[in-house]
DNA sequence: GTCCAGGAGCGTT
DNA sequence: AACGCTCATGGA
């Protein structure tokens, strides 16, 4: 069991786009990995995460709880920084070390699309692909083994509602049988680079697929929010992917996944928040 | 009907 | 190397 701060950011973190295996549950929320099922049982004191079934985990490590203390601790988070107000907004964002299968078919589907689109196309796949657990008496489904999205057809990706990101997995799903002990060590740039390499995998989904699986910390991915926040808060524009990658690894070093998170969640809200603004005046 | 979403592939310049 | 067009799909 690992007791999470009450200032934990369960919504941003579990449903801000970095995971889409998460679920609300009568608890609190549900976690399903194709190999592992977390539940994190939300009370007035605060919130615990712990393990139902699968191998092993080490929670602190998933929750990259460890590396989260040392960005509170760094210069980067200092007095007055950008990243201390956006945590007094924002309570505490982790970022997850999440399954690197899971999270490398997950963001194959996010290319041009929305978090509750691929969110339910995550569903989808489980529910039709995945091994069935009971939990409380009820069938949940959990994300399926790469093994499983290999020997399927184009069809059943449609039928989630993957569009053209069908192919995209049919394809990757191969290659990936094929390739992932070569990957097993691999972190950081050349991991990305590797990345790269597969059908549907740009630099942007090379980004999230290397760091929310825990492999780049000195990273991150770098979307159209990101870009925006970036321009109103540093005022740096730049043309290329790979200078964005740069700039953000240069000024926050092994905070990188941290610092571009918040950067990524506060402009994302910005916009959610001018809309709400603008509904309620109407 | 139009626009947008944690973009990428592909052909043309 | 740098553009521009296209790719499904559902919600606003």
């Amino acid at each position: 069991m690992l007791i999470l701060p009450k200032t934990f950011n369960a919504e941003l973190t579990l449903f801000g786009g970095q995971s889409f295996v998460w679920r609300d549950c009568e608890y609190g929320y549900l976690g399903l990995h194709s190999n592992l099922a977390l539940l994190i049982k939300k009370t007035k004191n605060g919130f615990y995460a712990e393990q139902l079934c699968g191998e092993e985990l080490d929670l602190e490590n998933y929750f990259s709880k460890p590396e989260f203390e040392r960005f509170l601790r760094s210069d980067t988070f200092k007095a007055g920084s950008e990243f201390k107000r956006a945590r007094e907004l924002l309570g505490d964002i982790f970022v997850l070390k999440q399954d690197f299968a899971d999270t490398f078919f997950s963001f194959l589907l996010s290319s041009n699309n929305n978090i509750s689109r691929i969110r339910s196309s995550v569903a989808c796949l489980s529910l039709k692909l995945g091994r069935k657990i009971k939990l409380g008496g009820e069938n949940y489904y959990m994300f399926p083994s790469a093994e499983q999205m290999a020997q399927e057809e184009l069809s059943l990706f449609y039928e989630c509602g993957a569009g053209y990101r069908a192919e995209y997995l049919k394809e990757s799903a191969q290659k990936f049988l094929r390739e992932k002990d070569g990957m097993k060590e691999m972190k950081g740039i050349k991991l990305i680079e590797k990345l790269k390499e597969f059908k549907g995998v740009g630099d942007k989904v090379a980004d999230c697929i290397a760091v929310f699986s825990g492999k780049a910390d000195e990273y991150s991915p770098i979307d159209r929010w990101a870009k925006r926040a970036i321009l109103n808060t540093y005022g740096k524009e730049f043309a290329k992917y790979y200078e964005y990658r740069k700039f953000l690894s240069k000024k926050f070093g092994k905070h990188a996944k941290f610092a571009g998170q918040y950067l990524f969640e506060s402009e994302r809200l910005k916009g959610q928040v001018d809309t709400l603004l603008s509904a309620a005046s109407r």
